[in-house]
DNA sequence: AGTTATTTACGAGAAAAATCGTAGTTAATT
DNA sequence: AATTAACTACGATTTTTCTCGTAAATAACT
């Protein structure tokens, strides 16, 4: 099995179907539409190469269908983020972590959180 | 000026360059063929168009070149870094950061160091 | 000097990803 | 029932990235 993760249109369209549940083509295309200048039979033919590859399942309803996200969020964004920790920081966790932070601003709840998984993971550490 | 990132080719010869400073496309080629089968040629076509396209420079030195990065390593990974996250975590650094520390073992010293970054933050925050 | 090695330049092909157009089907509308 | 509109299927093209082979140049070796 390749098994490799979906590609970076396909994300697109993951991430409206995990934020949103089930969507039709039309409901993605439209969405995608705001940003980015596209077809509609892109998406279609984006979505339907998806199903064959397992990321999606469908549903008929009338004349077209619903689709809905069959792989996890997690699992993927885990996939994917091990792939760019390799590539692009030497699969070193702690620098791409250090990068993060100090680039992007962070609120104070933000910051209290991750003290708190730190802190777990002190403790839970042997 | 479209000023595309490095791709992941390239990005594996930018990482030996920045690490080792200055190579030859054969030395860049002995190292990566350690860990993929790979062609002499194919790693010269890559450091040549890295070449046009001003992501190394290069000096001429007897019959061939020595090889040097251009772009800075930590501007690069910049670049790259908030394409990941928009694309993967909708450019939430600090879910990307909670899911890095969580799947990835950090050492004592390196979960000291977040901490203290963490503080510094705290602080320097209005 | 002549042969062998190594390197470059560069075109071309293969592979992967993204995009679009056309034809046909199904439903809705008049 | 006929027309219109929305949707699907799917091939084909384009774009991007990666890969390789060939020819020529340059240096090293015998």
């Amino acid at each position: 099995m390749a098994n490799t993760p979906p590609t970076a249109s396909e994300l697109a369209v993951l991430n409206l179907l995990w934020d949103r549940g089930s969507l039709t083509v039309r409901a993605v295309y439209d969405e995608l539409a705001k940003d980015k200048d596209i077809v509609y039979t892109t998406v279609l033919k984006t979505m339907q190469v998806m199903y064959e590859r397992g990321f999606v399942s469908r549903e008929r309803v009338g004349r077209g269908h619903i689709y809905s996200a069959s792989i996890e969020r997690e699992s993927t964004q885990d996939k994917l983020l091990d792939g760019f920790l390799g590539k692009t920081f030497g699969g070193s966790a702690q620098r791409l972590v250090m990068r993060a932070l100090g680039n992007y601003r962070t609120s104070k709840d933000e910051l209290q959180e991750l003290k708190a998984l730190i802190e777990r993971l002190e403790n839970e550490e042997q």
